[in-house]
DNA sequence: TCATTAAATGACCAATGGTCATTTTTATAT
DNA sequence: ATATAAAAATGACCATTGGTCATTTAATGA
């Protein structure tokens, strides 16, 4: 039974994972050392590198899972929305679950700066993985979008207020509260989305 | 003459001010070490200590520096705006020299995440002397706003979609232009701080 | 029982930020 | 000029990092 010998691997791999997970989440990506991982899940070090080539590879598998239940949590905020206002509310739902997960939105922004110095990380990050609202956003916003202000670009906007907001939170500014966050981003778009008579005041 | 001694040392600690500025711009904060700052410079490593006790506090000093560059060039953009509008244009017309500092407003950006797992450098950051907008936002804007939305929020919010930007930006993921951020902050401002029928939609 | 394969180890490497005893340069007092 | 003190500069050294790899330990199938 080479069973048990794939077994034990997969069981060494989850607790590397978890261990590592933990760590991340408590003292950042830089803070965390493969060292401390392997110590706490009660191996070497040199094990570590059995089950990935590098920190920067078991950050974005982890990071890949988290975002995957983030956005299932997205999907069912979603489900049936019927008006732009509800649409926005149903994201910002959403987004807020991201906020209160505090130290990993933090967490993500850290790596995405590490990760813009390096061409490799920096396409993988951005293959769709990593960049949560855009093409989805637009993609759910087009229906209830009057003027010709591409929704592609709604869904950017708005992600690079909710962005914004986290360094906001990060650096304990107070200014903001999530309510300010969600008011100011659903008036944007809908101010630049929505045919009033005010839309295009610029 | 003591004085030549205090010459040599004030053009020592330029030489290295230069040359660490030179490097931290070309490949950000974390990239760049001491030792290339001494050796760029033509001295050796130990020295450096003798003029700043850590990496960080020269990138301070040099960010202070920087910031207040910038500032100067707020203010001139400023001196005669009569409306709100006039007032967001400004502000936008010194911020967009701020993103056309591309690798700057980055390197920015990593540092402050950097700092923000350092209780020390984080205050000192907060400091006034990193947030660009917020207080002076305020300030400037709060005669020409109509609703009852604080000031001081319409800054934070307006320097938020700024620093998400920003990270739009160093992703490099190519949906907005600069004149799109300029429109939706301004927008955004002026649907949340101007009396129409349509502001407070929500 | 024994050879084969997989899992785990930890000494080792180059590089980092930072320290500090030592040397080199400069200024002053006699 | 020379001796002394003080400032400027050095670079070997430290602990720690991410990563490598020859070696050891354990499981497997005959």
């Amino acid at each position: 039974m080479a069973r048990k010998q794939k077994e034990k691997s997969k069981q060494t791999e989850n607790e590397l994972l978890l261990s590592a997970e933990g760590l991340f989440g408590e003292k950042g990506y830089v803070a965390t050392t493969i060292n401390e991982i392997t110590k706490k899940a009660g191996y070497a070090k040199g094990n570590f590198y059995r089950y990935w080539n590098s920190k920067d590879e078991i950050f974005l598998s982890i990071m890949e899972d988290r975002l995957k239940k983030y956005r299932f949590k997205r999907d069912e905020s979603l489900s049936n929305a019927t008006s732009l206002e509800e649409v926005l509310n149903g994201i910002h739902d959403f987004l807020e679950t991201i906020i209160d997960d505090r130290n990993w939105s933090k967490i993500f922004l850290e790596f995405t700066i590490h990760a813009s110095y390096d061409e490799k990380i920096k396409t993988k990050l951005n293959k769709s993985i990593y960049r949560l609202s855009n093409e989805v956003f637009a993609e759910i916003v087009t229906d209830f979008v009057d003027t010709d202000f591409p929704p592609e670009k709604l869904g950017a906007l708005n992600t690079a207020l909710f962005e914004g907001f986290l360094i906001h939170n990060i650096l304990g500014t107070n200014v903001l509260e999530k309510e300010d966050f969600r008011k100011a981003a659903i008036t944007m778009a809908i101010a630049l989305g929505k045919n009033t008579s005010e839309a295009n005041i610029i």
